[in-house]
RNA sequence: GGUCCUGUGGCCGAGUGGCUAGGCAGAGCUCUGCAAAAGCUCCCACAGCGGUUCGAAUCCGCUCGGGACCUCCA
């Protein structure tokens, strides 16, 4: 079966075929690390993870570039820059790369925890200065630029009018028209540099103050919003690959400018399928800056965000999140992450314990209906993720599975109950979709060799008080390790277990 | 104002013209010294009003509600 992803270009699902089987490239954007990543910040970095896991999986030989915008015009979140004040001492002023080294480091941070597989090359804007110079000369040349005043705007009613006629006009993406823009756009500053209010900046003159510079022909300044992931998607996976992804909110004007710069330069759409991950809300209202609703990610792992209950894990952000279809909204609230925690926990034990159980292959099933129902919850789980990356159905499936494993566990039914292959297939395939696939792992803090030695020196004694029934002792042991977090189970015959909050 | 999306049970969320989504919460039962897990069963929803159809939550229209983008934004 083949591959099929939604593309915002066409707006359809069309089956995935790249331009150069096995090779795939893949070209998501990243963060500006002026500010720590929040909440909507993981949703992308998540969703692109899994078809990137996904890819690889199909067979693929993925390159994924993930660029970090480190460029522009920078201040760090919540401060004003003193550069009044601080223009003596090179340590009081505001150093824009010491901002860049520390959000870069917690970020990479957050993807860690998350899970999240490196992107094979991660560039970032001020390496890649000379490549954007360079392409702006060029659009230039071309006769889709113009300076002035030191900056550098892009001729966007030129662009339409050439490219409309080559049936890509501007907003080909996005689906808006140049006539609707020009009566909406609104007031921004140096307004009157630009020939027409449409039109976006490729390069920007600094102002005397501004501390992020760079020569170039027009003088000294700093690229523009769009031009650097043009720039850096040209260089790392040619003048066209296969995957373009982002936030929907990006998909105007961002990727629609992106889409101008490099049909001028390498006279095609940079990118053939474009995917578009939907917003995380909160209370309806999509999580962002300007809305003052975001909740970064370090203080979801530590419950410190006012609005939260409690601490949620990385693990069960990424569950939470996979448990919806990427091109949906998906809400936030305590209630669905503690709902998201205790499923992920559920799942998570029944594979544990599934991965521990060793079945010969061959046999026949003793319970036929069942045996041919595993199999096929086993088989949609690659129909689902074929199907637009459906992390929400294979999820769904993940679960249809369990009650089977629990009730083998609990001995309510006997392992003949489906054959030895369906045993095996179906740990070969909960391996493949919970590991590999969704990237989900056992978050498992608290173990360690000698602690599990005290738990199991416990439960000796509390084996023994059982036997002689004092079951005063037996409870004081079980309800302290309970206060611990540490979850005792009796179980069927006669032996103990335990689990970890 | 322009462009577009959306409205599913207490909550989060899949979904297809006719067949149980799934998770969490809630109720009952089984197991158990008790508990916790687990299993089984129940809770059968699709904003409203029309229309198309043998049949619509799923297609069309209208009404009402919510949201996104148009500015940096994942």
């Amino acid at each position: 079966m083949a591959l099929k992803i939604y593309n915002s270009l066409t707006r359809q699902k069309e089956v995935f075929k790249p331009l150069q089987a096995p090779h795939v490239g893949m070209y998501v954007c990243g963060p500006t690390v002026s500010g720590e990543s929040h909440l909507g910040h993981a949703r992308p970095f998540i969703t692109f993870d899994v078809v990137y896991r996904y890819l690889i999986h199909k067979g693929y030989k993925v390159r994924y570039v993930r660029n970090i915008t480190d460029a522009g015009h920078f201040e760090e979140e919540g401060k004003v820059a003193d550069d009044k004040i601080s223009s003596k001492a090179i340590l009081e002023k505001l150093e824009p790369m010491e901002l860049v080294q520390k959000y870069t480091h917690l970020y990479h941070w957050a993807m860690d925890q998350f899970n999240n597989l490196p992107p094979s090359i991660e560039p970032t804007a001020t390496g890649h200065i000379i490549e954007q110079i360079e392409m702006i000369k060029k659009i230039i040349k071309d006769g889709y630029a113009y300076e002035a005043n030191g900056s550098v705007y892009f001729d966007v009613l030129k662009y339409n009018e050439d490219y409309t006629k080559k049936n890509q006009p501007y907003g080909i993406l996005s689906g808006r028209n140049v006539e609707d823009q020009l009566d909406t756009s609104r007031e921004l500053d140096n307004q009157d540099e630009k020939k027409n209010k449409v039109d976006f900046a490729l390069w920007k003159k600094a102002p005397a103050e501004h501390i992020m510079r760079w020569q170039s022909p027009w003088g000294e300044g700093f690229p523009g919003w769009h031009i650097e992931c043009s720039a850096m998607a040209t260089k790392y996976l040619g003048k066209k690959f296969d995957i373009h992804g982002g936030g929907m909110d990006l998909q105007f004007p961002h990727h629609e400018c992106e889409i101008a710069q490099s049909t001028v330069c390498n006279h095609e759409i940079p990118a053939r399928y474009w995917m578009h991950n939907n917003m995380i809300t909160i209370n309806g209202r999509k999580m962002g800056k300007s809305y003052n609703n975001v909740i970064k990610l370090s203080e979801l792992f530590d419950g410190s965000h006012p609005i939260l209950t409690q601490a949620y894990t990385p693990m069960t952000v990424r569950f939470f999140i996979l448990q919806s279809q990427y091109r949906g909204t998906l809400d936030f609230s305590n209630e669905a992450l503690q709902a998201s925690e205790k499923a992920l926990r559920r799942l998570m034990e029944a594979y544990e314990w599934l991965k521990t159980q060793t079945f010969q292959t061959g046999s026949t099933a003793k319970d036929k209906t069942l045996d041919v129902q595993i199999n096929t919850w086993l088989n949609e789980l690659t129909e689902f993720m074929d199907d637009d990356i459906n992390t929400a159905k294979v999820v769904a499936n993940l679960f249809e599975i369990i009650p089977t494993l629990n009730s083998l566990k609990d001995k309510h039914i006997t392992s003949d109950a489906i054959s030895g292959d369906t045993w095996v297939k179906t740990q070969q395939q909960l391996e493949l979709f919970i590991e590999n696939i969704l990237g989900l792992k056992v978050e498992s803090g608290a173990h360690r060799h000698q602690l599990n030695g005290v738990i199991d020196l416990l439960i000796e004694i509390r084996k023994e008080a059982k036997a002689r029934k004092d079951f005063a002792t037996s409870d004081k042991i079980r309800n302290q390790l309970t206060d611990m977090g540490i979850h005792l189970k009796d179980e069927k015959d006669g032996a103990m277990s335990y689990t970890f909050d």
